[in-house]
DNA sequence: ACGAATTTGATTTTT
DNA sequence: TCAAATTCGT
């Protein structure tokens, strides 16, 4: 018992004591949250709570495993159910779902999967979506799902076409996902808060099962789990909910923060626990972390403090492209490494979009420091592994319209989109699946013989998968390889692709054994739908080799909860961090400042901010601006440099921005005295924007927007539509060329330049200096 | 019906 | 830049 307290402070220990009753635990980066959590179960063990009776829920996976591995050290033998909430939620309807309408059997669309099934309900009810796009009506049932708002009691608001829209395809959406025995990621958890809802006795049965429940990340539920864990906390109300308000960074997805910051008040008995010190950071970096966090409005104030030491001052840098950026990154991990004083694993890069991380690849590439990309979804999500597992998936399931149609002509078995309209028609009359409507393509006139007879037998090899479906994942896996066709398709093949595609095919198969042997080893679980069940929940980042001896590259969303002595976060740019998309909304700017705040909380002992003058994004090219949060943060607690290079022509030549009033330092600051760490690197002031509204910076901002792009200073004279096929232009680097091609029209019209010297070249017209030859 | 070729359009974050 | 959608040719 004593030796669960020890090394905890006073804070720390009231949480762990704590057994009955609601708790929050306000937890500050780095504050010893999890251990703090884990210790507290070991706790309630020890006080004689069965594992059993306790529940303990996370956001991701990765979270999940770490809290599950280090409360089996401190309790061995104790298998405490530690889940996700979407996995939680898929194991109550597996159990109650029959209830609310789900099938047993269900299965759970992706994105992409119910993205289709959405496109397939849209044209069958023919509704018009004007210029709504797919995405932008999944999104709002999304929304309305987090909300708990069902098909029957969304209501069109007035005025928003929009929800009009909605309001017509979410029921037949609704409708087809039930009828394909499918449900979305935000079903999990609606089904299961409809469930409850309808159904008391299971409500309190589970409240009873589940004595203790205890929430990480409280800061990002959405109402939906928010409904649930109230349900849960009953008859036994001893939720303790662990998280941060200024850690919140999922609004996007529909957590509400005021689920946090009004907990008290939905549990007035609520004791509530501060972890204000943080054993992670540097005094500095913490100091910048606390200032920028500051400037959001709608927060809870906290008092972060260190014991640590001082530590360096936080670097802000820089860089006159991307490319210079990421090398110079590279060459500081590289020498650090080589100095025998870090090793690769101490090092992290940040950004904010996975497009970003090109660049910062190919400079460790180029330096050769190993490094490991943690990206979600990546594997389960590829074409090959989507095609192998639609088999399983349709064997399991086979109502599941998608994966029949992902399955059925994958490898190309002659049935094309004719015959599929034609099986889709009988369907719909007789209101079969399209399985059961292959099955009777006798019936179906207006199906070819060919046709009819590879659908037979196309039902007649899933039916044999169904019949092994009892039989080892690995078995069940290598028979859809063996009969489907879809690997001989592939050897058959030249294409450099395909033959990766086997490879991930064979992957696909390892990955299934193991599952197989972690199955036999635990006594439990196994099957064919629980390995599905994991390839629809599970994603790499989970199996992110934490021990592995490289650097890590990820997004900042993904870096929650992690830690690393060096940090690097690059692209701290205006329409980056903040994106674009969060500018005119205060909630979701301070989102963004949350997302950035996160990221230097992740720092231990060193942390290096960077921005670029010019970024090359998507094809683009773009004049940067540094990001609003920079002027936010403590100068005196950082070190500025401005690694230009010295040699500027490129820039010069091709910016006229560049030397201009834009990037101008402000006079009242002197210098920081230059420490000449790198050659050519010089100090600089910290570039702010102009006093009065409408600093200088901004100009270029709207200049740019305004002519759809950056660099078109020079160039905005001539627009796109001059431009002819056949026409001779002048280009200021290749010369003369003629227009070989041209498409698109206004700010998005494109031409194919044929070269005099340069060779063929293609050009986004209003961003590039191409100019109609004279005369 | 199929695959190649071309055009278009869209790009945050994740269970 | 790159993937998806569409058109085109066989």
């Amino acid at each position: 018992m004593s030796a669960l307290l020890d090394n905890l402070n006073q804070a720390q220990r009231t949480a762990v004591l704590h057994v009955d009753g609601p708790l929050l635990i306000l937890a500050g980066p780095g504050s010893g949250k999890t251990r703090v959590v884990t210790h507290r179960i070991a706790h309630l063990l020890e006080q004689g709570v069965h594992a059993r009776q306790i529940l303990a829920l996370t956001f991701t996976n990765k979270a999940a495993s770490e809290m599950r591995n280090r409360a089996q050290v401190l309790a061995p033998g104790q298998p405490v159910w530690v889940s996700t909430f979407h996995r939680f939620g898929a194991r109550m309807l597996r159990e109650f779902g029959e209830l609310v309408g789900v099938s047993q059997n269900f299965t759970i669309y992706d994105t992409s999967d119910s993205r289709q099934v959405l496109k397939r309900v849209i044209e069958a009810e023919q509704v018009h979506t004007m210029h709504f796009s797919p995405d932008r009506i999944a999104c709002a049932i999304s929304t309305a799902k987090n909300k708990l708002i069902t098909p029957d009691t969304y209501e069109a608001r007035r005025g928003s076409p929009l929800s009009e829209i909605v309001a017509q395809v979410y029921p037949a959406y609704q409708q087809r996902m039930l009828q394909s025995a499918a449900v979305d990621f935000d079903d999990l958890l609606m089904h299961v808060a409809q469930l409850i809802y309808h159904h008391p006795e299971i409500r309190a049965e589970l409240d009873a099962r589940f004595r203790y429940v205890l929430v990480d990340e409280y800061q990002d539920t959405n109402k939906a789990q928010y409904v649930i864990l109230k349900a849960l906390s009953y008859d036994y109300p001893n939720l303790a909910a662990t998280g941060d308000p200024d850690q919140s960074i999922y609004g996007w997805r529909g957590a509400d923060i005021g689920n946090i910051l009004e907990f008290e008040r939905d549990f007035p008995q609520v004791h509530v626990v501060r972890l204000e010190q943080n054993y992670r950071s540097t005094k500095r970096i913490l100091r910048v972390a606390d200032d920028l966090i500051a400037h959001n409005k709608r927060r809870k104030k906290k008092s972060l403090f260190t014991e640590n030491d001082e530590g360096e001052a936080v670097r802000l840098v820089a860089y006159a492209d991307q490319d210079l950026e990421a090398a110079d990154i590279a060459q500081q991990i590289r020498s650090a490494i080589e100095s025998g004083q870090c090793r690769a694993s101490d090092f992290a890069v940040f950004y904010r979009v996975n497009a970003l991380s090109r660049s910062i690849e190919r400079a460790l590439r180029k330096a050769g420091v190993p490094y490991q990309m943690v990206r979600g979804q990546e594997f389960y999500g590829r074409k090959e592994i989507k095609d192998v597992l639609a088999y399983c998936q349709l064997a399991n399931n086979p109502a599941d319209d998608v994966a029949f149609e992902r399955s059925v002509n994958s490898p190309t078995r002659g049935i094309g989109k004719k015959s599929l309209e034609r099986l889709n028609e009988h369907a719909y009359r007789y209101g079969t699946s399209l399985l059961d409507a292959a099955r009777e393509s006798k019936l179906n006139e207006g199906l070819t013989k060919r046709a009819t007879n590879s659908l037979l037998k196309f039902v007649e090899l899933i039916d044999k998968i169904a019949a092994i479906a009892g039989e080892s994942v690995e078995e069940v896996i290598g028979t859809v390889i063996a009969e489907s066709g879809y690997t001989e398709a592939l050897k058959s093949s030249d294409d450099v692709e395909d033959q990766s595609r086997l490879e991930n095919i064979e992957e696909l198969l390892t990955d299934a054994r193991q599952f197989d042997e972690q199955a036999d080893e635990a006594h439990e679980g196994g099957g064919l739908e629980a390995y599905l069940e994991r390839t629809w929940l599970v994603n790499e980042t989970d199996d992110w080799e934490t021990e592995a001896d490289k650097v890590t590259l990820m997004t900042l969303h993904a870096t929650k909860g992690l830690e690393f002595p060096v940090v690097y976060v690059v692209a701290l740019e205006d329409g980056i961090l903040p994106h674009e998309r969060s500018r005119d909304e205060l909630e979701q700017l301070e989102e963004e400042r949350r997302l950035a705040f996160v990221g230097i909380t992740r720092a231990k002992h060193q942390l290096q901010l960077s921005y670029v003058r010019v970024r090359d994004f998507r094809g683009q090219r773009r004049v940067a601006i540094p990001s609003s949060f920079l002027m936010e943060m403590p100068r005196e607690e950082m070190h500025m440099t401005d690694a230009r290079p010295d040699d500027l022509e490129f820039f010069v030549d091709d910016f006229d921005a560049y030397e201009s009033d834009d990037f101008e330092t402000d006079p009242q600051v002197s210098p920081l005295p230059n420490t000449g760490e790198r050659s050519g690197a010089r100090a600089t002031n910290f570039p702010r924007p102009q006093a009065g509204e409408g600093p200088v910076v901004r100009a270029i901002t709207t200049a740019a927007e305004l002519a759809g792009g950056a660099n078109t200073a020079r160039h905005t004279k001539v627009s796109p539509d001059v431009f002819a096929h056949g026409m001779t232009v002048i280009h200021p680097e290749f010369g003369p060329g003629k227009i070989t091609a041209l498409s698109g029209a206004g700010k998005a019209r494109r031409a194919t330049v044929q070269f005099a010297t340069a060779g063929e070249r293609k050009f986004v017209l209003a961003h590039s200096p191409l100019r109609p030859a004279q005369g």
